[in-house]
DNA sequence: CTGTTAGCGCTTTCAA
DNA sequence: TTGAAAGCGCTAACAG
């Protein structure tokens, strides 16, 4: 509840030297500052947020554009950037609510035309949303997850080259019939992300002379979509695949089990591979892509506040690489 | 970028007129009103929430402390605050560090200190960590969701209720030989509501003369937690129980996978209950003891704006009934 | 290196 | 019902 006043007055100095001192901006005797710093610790004194953004136009403030929390993916994620953030002293104003959704947009503009926030990191925005326009205009440092947007800076799996790498890895073990597993039924709806993966696996199928073979069976990316859109398509034995790769590891757990009921043997009767390297993955004997989306959440901070200090610096474009794990889900065709 | 000097003038009033038109507080000529908000319309005037705050104290910002966003049930709650947040204008501010970790502590002084919000709602805090007793010291409303805290309001499922109700089912069903999966290894340890779980199950057990058969195997509470400590439980045939009650769903549906790969029946030779009524309990026949997560979280924010509105409005205290839902997990002794 | 002086944009008495 | 004026607590020129 103490005031700057009340510092500068403890310290016998200006409300501006007082300033001064606890920013570290400007020029400050040394023993001026410990004076200063001390009455503060004294005092209890922490800065009115509201003043402070009243009087620099910054809020100290990150906003984070999520779809939802209750992925894997975007949980680790949020947890990474929580972290990176606080050891920056940056609060996180979280907007989450699913792309397209009734509240999203209006959230948006909620988010933006309040402008409380230094900068935004934006996570799974579709491009064709103009999402992104819309919050250049707030005129803030944006990094998307994803998609990569004019104008921000973005980091990305790699996602084509993963959905190949694991694809060539069924193709290796001798794999010809191979489906995909994911994305909406009409493909055209496809996210950004989805529609690379499906991307990767297309080009592997076709380097490998397999385009005829190629065939995608739309799921939903959770444990629940990914076993009932198996259902379907392992359920007769003449047409089903010896190879599957899902869009993700929630999607490839619920093919899995799935499986499991049909008593296919897997790998003996199919192989799966996912994508994400879920906390699930282990337990399952899973075969997957690793990436590391906590990393991630991390890295769009440290991004961010780049330009957050600087707003010209150059926008980063950075796309991931991930590994491929072998566990017990994939073998060599029986 | 306009401020409220802007649209005064455009209307043709004063900034204090137009702050009043715009608030709805103290007395404005319907004709005055109607003016001010079309010059704010026009100029797409938003009031900087800085200078608001610096003036009135207020923040129109909500924190909100979570443990973790990745499990169903926190990323649920989740959900249902950021819904109802955004129906009231307000911002979420997010606080997530698990219970206990090194930046939980930092956070939670970070957070208070620049009394950044309105109110709080905090989500299965422990009593004894003192977090309230330190976010009551910022004098702002807080609403608890799971241990109820002196000064706090609080929304909590009627955990002891719940797993007695669960348990008598598997009773009702003949199950003498009844396990309880949850908890840490150390019972002292017990969160709160786990704590208060194993209390109703232990009832349960008691009132139908079977405490000596009662006994509480340790588990995360997670689907992987579930899986291996169901497998050191299952394993020997001799000892096996023929009902389990879950201390969530997730850890239920660990059991039911390490079950299957066991070859043990469910329900045939063991029946399964959980609690929470996950995403997932469909898909795996789960029966369970249902529960709201997304409406709780609703729920504690109408709480918290009652008393934000109100400093001096009882503090309420909700309890939760949750419902048995039976499916095909669980099934008469054979 | 330090103090004085103006605001930042809004709300809120108080008088009219 | 409206307006003038005084802050809310902080920062940032600008002088000194």
């Amino acid at each position: 509840m103490s005031t700057l006043a009340d510092v500068a007055a403890r310290a016998g100095v200006s409300k501006s030297t007082a300033s001064r001192a606890l920013n570290g901006s400007g020029y400050v005797s040394a023993e001026t500052h410990a004076r200063v710093t001390r009455a503060a610790q004294e005092l209890g004194f922490v800065a009115h947020p509201g003043a402070a953004s009243l009087a620099t136009g910054r809020t100290q403030t990150v906003a984070v554009i999520l779809p939802r929390a209750d992925r894997w993916y975007f949980a680790e994620l949020l947890d990474g950037v929580q972290e990176e953030l606080l050891t920056g002293g940056l609060d996180l104003m979280l907007y989450n609510g699913a792309d397209g959704s009734e509240g999203r947009a209006r959230m948006l503009d909620h988010a933006i035309s309040r402008r409380r926030f230094d900068g935004v990191i934006a996570v799974g925005i579709e491009p064709e949303a103009h999402e992104i326009e819309r919050l250049l205009k707030a005129r803030r440092p944006i990094v998307t997850i994803g998609p990569h947007s004019e104008g921000a800076s973005s980091i990305m799996l790699d996602d084509r080259l993963t959905a190949h790498v694991a694809t060539e890895h069924l193709i290796d073990l001798g794999h010809t019939d191979i489906a995909f597993l994911g994305g909406p039924a009409d493909p055209q709806r496809a996210g950004f992300g989805d529609a690379l993966r499906i991307r990767g696996y297309l080009d592997a199928m076709a380097e490998a002379g397999l385009e005829d073979a190629a065939r995608i069976v739309p799921a939903e990316s959770s444990v629940p979509g990914g076993y009932a859109a198996a259902g379907d398509l392992l359920g007769n034995k003449r047409t089903r695949p010896t190879g599957l790769l899902a869009v993700c590891d929630e999607t490839a757990v619920g093919a899995m089990i799935a499986a499991r009921r049909m008593a296919i043997s897997i790998p003996g009767e199919l192989s799966v591979v996912g994508i994400d390297d879920h906390q699930y993955a282990e337990m399952f004997g899973l075969t997957t892509m690793r990436q590391h989306p906590r990393e991630q959440g991390r890295t769009a901070v440290r991004l961010l506040q780049e330009r957050m200090q600087n707003p010209d610096a150059p926008l980063a474009r950075r796309v991931e690489a991930s590994a491929l794990v072998v566990r017990n889900s994939t073998a060599p065709r029986g």
